[in-house]
DNA sequence: TTATTTAATCGTAATATTACAATTAAATTA
DNA sequence: TAATTTAATTGTAATATTACGATTAAATAA
């Protein structure tokens, strides 16, 4: 079907997901980490620098935008993105948290 | 398309991208809890506990096993499922360093 | 006002993902 | 051997994602 039960999973599992969702294209990947060295977070400049057409630039902008990890200030025609450091610290933390959990090594199998 | 320009990216941020995608469903989250949790590992288990049908939570698996995050091992009719450690930290190391990254605040825009 | 520039949105084609019924495969048990 | 158990595989429908051309919107510049 393509559609995810979400309605199953906890929040957290759902939440975690969501996340890594995000980071689930290279694309997204490099966006962010572009804006994270910061030599310029013009739309413009990263198109150039992704090496995808406009509107698929735009489209991954979106998402990220959609959930938190970027936001956008419009300058004249142009538009500067940048991390919301806020929410980024928040992903961070959960991402943290499910990666660093510890394996329970009582019943091994494998 | 729906077909991802994996060849324009660094092997880093389609490295990143493949875990992230793999942690990208709830079902996979709720699958790798369990096995960290580690009651049971048996697949049937798994069935059980995630709530989605059983040819369904087997192909959730074959991607986690795709990657190398988990592997199975055939007890008679059953089969064990277990967190890979080794390559579970290698993805740990490679996303902490992404989640990591400093903020570099010289060009402010918002 | 009329270009021009920049980025968002729309529409759409190609492909991927999710979910599950039905079936198959492989081992165990009767 | 025949039935049973367990999980993988196959096939497929529904939905999502990716990518981009064309267009639109919004601001600036001529």
């Amino acid at each position: 079907m393509g559609l995810t039960k979400s309605e199953i999973f906890t929040a957290y599992q759902n939440d975690i997901s969501l996340f890594a969702k995000a980071l689930g294209h290279p694309a997204r990947v490099a966006i962010l980490e572009h804006l994270f060295k910061m030599e310029s977070c013009y739309c413009g400049n990263l198109v150039n620098e992704i090496g995808l057409a406009q509107p698929t630039v735009s489209q991954h902008l979106k998402e990220l935008r959609n959930l938190g990890l970027i936001k956008g200030n419009v300058e004249g025609t142009s538009v500067c993105y940048c991390i919301d450091k806020e929410n980024w610290e928040r992903m961070k933390q959960l991402m943290h948290e499910f990666l660093n959990q510890d394996i329970q090594t009582k019943d091994e199998c494998c």
